[in-house]
DNA sequence: CTCGGCTGACCAAACTTTCAGTCAATATCG
DNA sequence: CGATATTGACTGAAAGTTTGGTCAGCCGAG
């Protein structure tokens, strides 16, 4: 992928940040980008095609800003904890993916090209928790009896939730997070912490 | 309001649960809802109205149906279950109200007008599920210890993850159903039940 | 020179919104 | 009671606006 569209696909999660997917005008990415139109259609040949390649983008980019928020060597029971927290902070960056990732899976459920790469995401996202709640349970910081599957599905999608909710003024960030935090108890301790 | 407006909103519902808010298109829905679009005009003054009243009658119809869907005297711990899966069935109506609220609440996060019904609609929600928790709790099918408002607020955002996921294609509805199982016991029991 | 990257200008289609005006029902008046 | 205004609901048609998408051609690096 060229650094141009690296450029325009960036622009383009600020944009549905901003403005949501529905409120994407191919214009406007233009200007944020500080690109013509037509390269955009150059580069993507549609506004569709643009969606699916920003989806990608962002997912890969979470991936990625994820990993760099852990220091190696974290316990993977906290190293659970980072990760689902890490949705739920109030900076630019993670506002930006949070938001662009909510309203591509949102349109998922009207555009079936974007549906896999949606699943793919979320099956990532879910593997790689599960996997983490195994091997804290292996060393011993998680209770046994806990299904690593379904405990990770529950908190990515409750994490999900509690997201939406906070980026729409539902929820105080706070809150979020102390909702958050307990469940990541329940779960994974049967019984809150404390 | 008139039969009339309830008319236009139930079809207004069909489409952005059909096409999204973004794919509702003022031609469609008047096509929808056999009528004209100026009268559309005529009673919503624009699309924005349109979209504002809509939410309200959706909230308004989610918790008809929810109330109409449960015996009277059933007990509360019962109650909460069932009305929480609810929102996880497969059936046209509880599709469509679920996709047009999942919609109407993302478009939220970019339309302040939205915000407000949206919050108040939530907030009911998580009020009647904490406040049969407490009743629960009083009767002995709760555990102790078990704050009914932090549960309802897990609970109902997860019900609104899984349900996104489900809309989305991303989770099979089994499956979601069987997760949100799992989480009510956890909550509620403090640990799995059976 | 030439070729990929890139742009300004442009357009057709898609959409929203307005408007003049019809019609049935209801109120008003001589 | 009959004629006449008034009103609210409603519509067809078209104006007005926005948007996705195209295209002929410019430009700078090799």
């Amino acid at each position: 992928m060229s650094e141009r569209q690296r450029l325009i696909l960036s622009a383009a999660v600020r944009v549905i940040a901003r403005d949501g997917v529905r409120g994407l005008r191919m214009e406007d990415l233009a200007a944020e980008a500080g690109v013509s139109t037509a390269l955009i259609y150059y580069h993507f040949k549609n506004r569709a095609g643009l969606l699916h390649r920003t989806l990608e983008y962002v997912s890969e980019r979470a991936g990625r800003y994820t990993d760099e928020a852990i220091a190696p060597g974290t316990d993977p029971r906290t190293h659970v904890e980072l990760l689902l927290l890490h949705e739920l902070q109030d900076t630019p960056a993670i506002r930006e993916n949070s938001t662009a990732w909510g309203e591509l899976r949102a349109s998922a459920t009207f555009d079936p090209v974007l549906r896999e790469p949606v699943r793919t995401a979320t099956a990532e996202w879910v593997g790689d928790i599960s996997g983490l709640i195994d091997q804290a349970m292996i060393e011993g910081q998680v209770a046994p009896h806990v299904s690593p599957e379904g405990a990770a599905e529950r908190l990515t999608s409750l994490v999900e939730g509690l997201s939406e909710r906070w980026l729409s003024g539902t929820l105080m960030l706070d809150r979020a997070q102390s909702l958050l935090r307990d469940a990541i108890a329940l779960e994974l301790d049967r019984a809150p912490r404390r």
